[in-house]
DNA sequence: CCGTCATGGTTAATCGGTTGACCAAGCCCA
DNA sequence: TGGGCTTGGTCAACCGATTAACCATGACGG
């Protein structure tokens, strides 16, 4: 016997030689590698199989089986820019547990936002009979959905078209804005700058509304003079600095991490200590900048793990099925407030 | 005529089908949708095909094509921590791109640097018959290759393990260092801190032979007095700043990004001008970071892309095959200099 | 007028497994 | 002693392609 022969070289071993090795049939090796309750093994045969998989180190071929049973373990995860922020990763994260849990396996496509590499991926997953593809993007917007992304279940994750039937998975931006807001309040304070966005998106409108939504419910009144807009990168909240400071807020809450990075500079620049002088609260808690800020910056987190999971739950029809699944922003405190 | 029905119910079309509608063999209607030139087709029959294709909405089945061919089209991607930065994210993009192009497809598996995680990952990803296994890690350093990874084809990238007999592509940490230090030079500074990091690794041997390098190509003595030591984040280079000021450097280097961050602080505390009054050059491109501190910050960037992309070709055999493959790790200019 | 050669396609085996239908042997009991 | 049930396993069709080998048919040359 020459041992376990696992290894790259040679001929791979299939079910055809353990049914030799073993003295059975390939019919009975299947049955006992996957187990089926419904085939009878005697206790021999199974054994002598069992022995005869490890001796030649048998490795069932998952194409194969795939296509006999006609069910395929793969699920597609297209992105429109894996690369650019941790946040495509934590997605990929999410969807990559979330689907192994099930005995899914992930097959990933970048398309840069190209519309014709976003066809050809789809494509290709199709042709790999992919159980169902997820849809998604680096930050939280409106998509035209691609034709061919009908052509199979499909989930949007970070992402949604009205009208376009297929489920979405998006983070609850309202909720969120709330939360930031609510973070403020329960330090006490009541004038509370709100640096949004310039650009349109769900981002935009619905921290705002979480905005308006917190203020009301501690019982103060809106004051428009305490929003401002602000380019969402650091630029724009150093910028605002001075606004933000006339209109006499103590606490601030940024549309972005980015945009209290800066806003921390003019502070800075100001003269003024954070939180002591002026509690600051950012969003989307990314990491490499809000755990490292001096102070850290007490943050809302976009829930990009939890978004990759969710969709491909709401792909397998485990998740009770509505239009668009909302996933809370929880806060991470740290010493900026 | 129903008309062209895609759509992902009913019955899948399959070549037979194709093959009915167009009242000809399979095996024709195989060779007309491969083009096969060694097959010889009338002009009647393959259009007659082409047709039936266009008009059930034929598609090829990926797997099915693999299981006779007996090549698979997957190369497996394993990361140890997808989503901690974008560093993972850049590696899959770059891999998926080069694979792409190949015509390959990428199947990834995140594992939290869980070995039996790594292990069940190599497993499904050789019961799906990849072509091979690209193995990653996030940051630069020497790794236990799992034993699964030895049965099949595996390349090593930004990770190397000496004696494995595994390919290895990794960032070019010496050239890096010079480049680093070459930005400072070029810029007319003599004084030169290094500020490296207190953890052992290729990054903190290779980028201090660069730095060292740098120096002695200019003719500049190597001052021990000049390189500190500091822990590689934030907190780190702006606990380091007064020692760094007490060296009398006019130009630091500093080992990555975060620690440049918090160098910026410091020098800000001692109401010092970046670059006016010390110049500051980080390493690793974290994007977040370094393109949105005031100013700018002028580093080095870290290939991941690239690692991925010619993690690919090596796998692939398209790259002059070396043990271990360097990448270089190019200056990205900014405004700290 | 027949043998030969292109031309155009078909047949059937194969890839590695799965699974419903079928069968042989042994045992039990009337 | 023979019919029926259980136990243990085999047979063979099938999944959706690929591909080597083979077979018509018609044209063409001699």
């Amino acid at each position: 016997m020459s041992g376990t022969d696992h290894g790259r070289h040679g001929h791979v071993v299939t079910m055809r030689d353990v049914a030799k090795a073993a003295g059975v049939s390939v019919a009975t090796v299947s049955h006992v590698v996957n187990n089926k309750p419904s085939a009878r093994i005697g206790d021999d045969a199974r054994r002598r199989v069992q022995e005869a998989v490890a001796e030649l180190g048998y490795r069932p071929n998952a194409l194969a089986k795939t296509l006999s049973q006609g069910s395929s373990r793969f699920i597609g995860l297209v992105a429109d820019a894996i690369a650019t922020t941790p946040f495509a990763g934590q997605i990929i994260h999410g969807a990559q547990d979330e689907a192994w849990k099930h005995g899914y396996v992930l097959l990933v496509a970048n398309t840069d936002g190209n519309p014709a590499v976003e066809n050809d991926a789809i494509t290709m997953m199709l042709e790999h009979q992919v159980r169902g593809i997820l849809y998604s993007t680096w930050y939280h917007r409106e998509i035209p959905v691609p034709e061919t992304l009908h052509q199979t279940d499909a989930v949007l994750v970070n992402c949604f078209a009205d009208d376009s039937g297929l489920p979405a998975v998006v983070p609850d931006e309202e909720q969120g804005g709330r939360t930031a807001t609510d973070e403020l309040l329960a330090a006490g304070h009541r004038r509370i700058a709100f640096l949004n966005t310039t650009t349109p998106s769900p981002a935009q409108t619905g921290r705002l509304a979480g905005y308006r939504a917190a203020l009301e419910a501690a019982g103060i009144a809106y004051d428009e003079s305490l929003v401002h807009l602000a380019e969402p990168q650091q630029e724009g909240g150093y910028d605002a600095t001075a606004e933000v400071l006339a209109s006499g807020a103590t606490g601030v809450f940024c549309h972005n991490d980015r945009v209290a990075m800066g806003l921390y500079d003019g502070l800075r620049e100001h003269g003024l200590r954070i939180p002591e002088d002026v509690a600051v609260v950012g969003f989307d808690n990314q990491d490499v900048i809000a755990a490292h800020l001096r102070p850290p910056l007490s943050t809302v987190a976009l829930p990009h793990y939890e978004l990759g999971a969710a969709g491909v739950r709401v792909l397998l029809g485990l998740e009770p099925s509505v239009d668009v699944v909302r996933v809370a922003c929880p806060p991470v405190r740290r010493q900026s407030i």
